[in-house]
Parts: structure tokens; sequence; C-alpha cells
RNA sequence: GGGCUGUUAGCUCAGUCGGUAGAGCAGUGGAUUUUUAAUCCAUUGGUCAUAGGUUCGAAUCCUAUACAGCCCA
């Protein structure tokens, strides 16, 4: 019954290829180019909410997609939706005339795309229904859709055929439409107050702005290798350099690394730098985002996430790092040489604690195993060691720190932010740093940009910067515990031919 | 990187102790002028993910591979 090509994977439908053929040959376009809507099928029924048995006089012109057909013989009721609502459409063999009714009835099938006129009125079961007296196919579907109350379920069919998904999936269609608002309000919010988004470069020939590995690439022309960005942090404050004083950008981020639930190799974060600002009023600036973000996308401070019901109303918990490590890990790092927390470590199985070789290292990895997962409710963690914040400034009195933060809700961590590193001999020496980390087998420490530093060199004002992860704050707003789930095309192994595999060997 | 689980019809899923492959929906043919997961009758459709192995006999047991999900590092 399904014609499937072995190199294409095309699941084409026998029999609706040949009804698609037998309406081209009736002199049906089965593809034509538009369609005058008149009203979208909520407006249809917004306005006929009060609507009796009889007609409507007036006829309404909409369309949409067919998801279900039950015939009766001499009538056909028919359930069509479009991107916000559905109706039920009723089909008559003495209203739409023999040979139209006949065609519906024999060519027309779940998945096509329809435009229909006709008048409103309720039927005997209460439903608001149109009453069609002319239809017009719009597109011929080729491709059998799921089952109708099942849906599609098979996870890996979903992120692969996502179109498929979001067709037959509501739920789906709501999450990512929740994902776009998102992103939108947090636009408007930013204009608002007076931001500028940039567009800064993807292809980099040195990249920065993070810990991580990147994927290379290469330049023709050029003859040379370039890398798509980790962060586009380092661009951003070259922008406060040149005078801009708050700039923004909503960028694509790309990281070679392991695909997990919270990983995908290309994600979306904002950045967002002002100047003559500094780590406290990135936190408000922050905290006023994202609750004002999840107040307009839900209309309350409160979500429910992984069984937890997390409390947005602010202000919000602020904690520096060591005191989180004593509050929930109970323990005063600072008390400790190095050599008992290297055992504590191992006894602990923690990770990561062989790389460990400073105090301030291991506050980290005893706040990452200990405390991070613990944090629900949304909680500032702040003041971070020097030794893992290369981009940020020394704290202006605690020494070893910088004033850095990051926002853990839900366990997760959705934003990081500092008062920025502006001094360029600084900023020289934290490189230099970070090289030697990376010259000693750490592939993810920052390499040296001679050209940033040179950037400080000419100047840049005191400014704050942070940087909040948009999937994990769609994750958040939307119960889901698996990155692909809020990322419409998430990074799935393509199927091995047999070409491939041999050219790898 | 490691562990566990899954892969059976277009979709959602059964398949007992190893003994010829099942259902519902969809599809196809028919009945049906107010149904809504419509109903009724009939019916098509499977290299049981792939490749090996054990066995008289494998969807089922074993090994490897592929892809996926979850957990851990």
């Amino acid at each position: 019954m399904i014609i499937m090509s072995n190199f294409e994977n095309l699941k084409f439908d026998e029999f609706k290829v040949n009804k698609m053929k037998k309406l081209v040959e009736m002199g049906v376009n089965c593809y034509p180019y538009r369609y005058e809507r008149k009203v979208v099928l909520n407006e249809i029924k917004e306005k006929y909410k009060d609507v009796t048995h009889d007609k409507s006089e007036e006829e309404e012109i909409t369309a949409g997609y067919i998801y279900n057909i039950r015939q009766h013989g001499r009538v056909i009721f028919v359930d069509l939706k479009d991107e916000n609502g559905s109706i039920q459409l009723y089909l008559r063999e003495d209203s739409l005339g023999k040979s139209n009714f006949k065609n519906f009835k024999e060519y027309i099938e779940t998945g096509d795309v329809i435009g229909v006129k006709g008048n409103i009125f309720r039927t005997k079961m209460g439903e608001i229904t149109m009453w069609v007296n002319d239809y017009e196919i719009l597109s011929k579907s080729l491709c059998p859709l799921p089952e109708k109350f099942h849906g599609l379920r098979d996870v890996e069919k979903r992120y692969k055929q996502r179109y498929v998904d979001l067709k037959v999936n509501e739920d789906i269609r709501q999450l990512f439409k929740i994902r776009s608002k998102v992103v939108s309000f947090i636009r408007r919010s930013l204009d608002r107050q007076g931001f500028l988004e940039f567009e800064t470069p993807v292809l980099q020939p040195l990249y920065g702005g993070a810990n991580a590995k990147p994927f290379t690439t290469h330049h023709n022309f050029l003859k040379q290798d370039l890398y798509l960005r980790i962060a586009p942090e380092l661009y951003l404050k070259r922008l406060i350099v040149g005078g801009f004083e708050k700039v923004y950008e909503i960028a694509r981020n790309f990281r070679n690394e392991d695909i997990d639930t919270t990983h995908n190799p290309e994600f979306s974060m904002l950045e967002l730098y002002e100047a003559y600002k500094d780590y406290n009023d990135i936190m408000n600036l922050c905290e006023d985002l994202i609750s004002e973000t999840i107040f307009e996308v839900f209309g309350k401070n409160e979500i429910e996430f992984n069984n937890t019901r997390i409390d947005l109303k602010k202000p919000w918990k602020k904690i520096t790092m060591e005191d989180a490590v004593k509050e929930y890990g109970e323990i005063d790092i600072y008390t400790h040489d190095l050599e008992e927390l290297r055992k504590i470590s191992l006894e602990k199985g923690f990770e990561n604690y062989d790389k460990a070789s400073t105090h301030g290292e291991f506050l980290v990895v005893f706040f990452e195993n200990l405390v991070e997962k613990n944090i629900s409710q949304p909680t500032f963690i702040y003041d971070f060691p020097i030794e893992v914040s290369p981009l940020a400034k020394k704290h202006r009195v605690k020494e070893g720190f910088t004033e850095r933060f990051e926002l853990f809700i839900g366990g997760y961590e959705i934003a990081n932010g500092f008062s920025e590193l502006n001094d360029p001999i600084d900023q020289k020496e934290r490189f230099e740093a970070q090289d030697k980390k990376r010259r000693s087998g750490d592939l993810e420490a920052h390499v040296i940009d001679y050209d940033y530093i040179n950037a400080l060199g000419y100047g840049m004002p005191p400014t704050g910067g942070i940087g909040i992860g948009i999937d994990r704050l769609v994750m958040l707003l939307t119960n889901k515990t698996s990155i692909k789930e809020v990322i419409l095309f998430p990074q799935m192994k393509t199927q091995k031919n047999v070409e491939d595999s041999n050219e790898e060997k």
C-alpha cells in the first residue's frame, strides 16, 4: 500500500496518490495558489457562540485541515482544524449537489486542506457547526496521518518528523507557541528598556566567551579554519567598547559536546550588557525580566516543574557560593586544607574533583556536587572563585573572588552574569592563566583573544552582563525535563548508509 | 564513557513455557440525512530494527551492530 523508496524514505500512500491523480484528470487543481479566507475558526466560534438550531443569515468563508470524517450516507460530518481552533462541518448531498457531494465522499480524506463556505448553526448535540454550501481543495495530502486518538507517541519519530508531531499533537504546538512568546516578550521588554539588539559573528576566527569545545569549519577562499561561536560575549562587549551602552543578542550558540537531556549542540542564549552597571544591578534586571516573562505567559508567578511548586514572587533568594555550600553541603571549604578536600571528594564520589587544585576550584566542585540540584526555588548564587571566572571582574572586597552570579531554578542553571572585567592588563593575565590550563590538557579552557584585550585597551566603561539560557527557561515554563522537547528540530543521529560508513574507515 | 530498557501492520499496542503473526484505529468495498474516538457488515496490509548463532523449530533464548529513551559519571 505504501510506496517507499529505499533511497528517499517517502511515505506516499498509493490510494492517496491515485485519488489526487483522478482529481487532476477531472480538472481539479489539488494545489491552488491562494484562498480568500475571511475568518479563522476561533472567530467563528466566538461570533456564533449563541447561535441556535437555525442557520445564520450570513455566510462564512474559512479554511483548515481535516482531522476526522464521519460519513452518514447522504450526510458527512467533518472535523476541521486551523492553527488555533477547530470546527465541525456538516455536508449534505441536497445542499452541495450530487456530484460535488460524491467527489467529497470519494476523494477528500483526513489530512487534506480545504476551504469552505457555509452558514453556521447548532446541531442537536449542541455543537456549533458550519452547514457547508461549497468547498475547495487547497492541498491534497499524500501521506497518511497517525491515528486520530493516540496521535504520534514514538519519541524518536516525533523529533525526527516534528511536522507530524506538530500537526497531530495539539499540546506540542502549544508548547512551541509558548517558546515563541517567551522570545518575543524578552525582545519587546529589552527594546522597551532601550537595549539594542545586534547580530555578531557566528563564524569566528577565535572562539571565546565560555568554557566549551567548538565546532570547526573551513573557509575555502580565505584558506582559514573558522569556529562556530560558543558564545557572543566577546563581540557584544566590543560593542560596549565602541560606545553602545545597552546591547543584547538572542544568539544561537554551538558547542561540540555530549548530547543529553539538558544539552543540544546548538542552543539559544540571551546575552546582554549594560554600561555603568555592576552585577547587583544585573541580578535585579534578571529577576525582573524572568518574572515578567513568566507572568506574561502564564498570568501568575507560580509554576509547577518536575513535581515541585516553584514560587517566583520577588525578591528571590541570594546567597554566596561559599554560604550555599555551608548551608546545603554542611561544610566550610576554607577550614579544610586541600588534602582533606580531596579526600572528602573521593569518599563522596564527586565528579571532576581531580582537576581541582585550589580552594576556589574545590568550592565549585562541592557546589556542583552537593548544592546545584537541590536548588528548586529561584536563587542567585554569587561571588565565584576567580580561577573559574576569567571574564568577570575581581571582587571589590573579597580576595580571590569575582563579582559573578548564577541563577538556579528547579535544579537547573538558568543564567550566568557578572560585573564585566574591563581592566585590560588583568584580562591579559586571566587569558594567560587559561592558556596555561589549556596547554596542560584542559580543552575547554579559553584561548587568548588579543584583539579583545586590545579592545579593552581602548576603554570599556564599567559594565554588567548576563547570559540567560532560553531553552532551559522554556523547559522550566513548559515542565519538560528534556531539552529536545523544547527544541523544534533537535539534533538526532541519522541512519548511516553503506557508502558513508565505508568512507569513515 | 558506563548501566538499564525499548524497536512487531501507516498509527497505538498485545503476543503465555520456543511450536504457522494478533487487536483497535487508519485504509479498501458496502449500509447509513444531526454524528462527534459515530455505528454496522466485509476486507487488504508484516523480511517481528539489522546481521549472525543455538534449536527439528526463534518475534520469543544468546552475541554483535544501528537507532532511541531513561539513569549514572
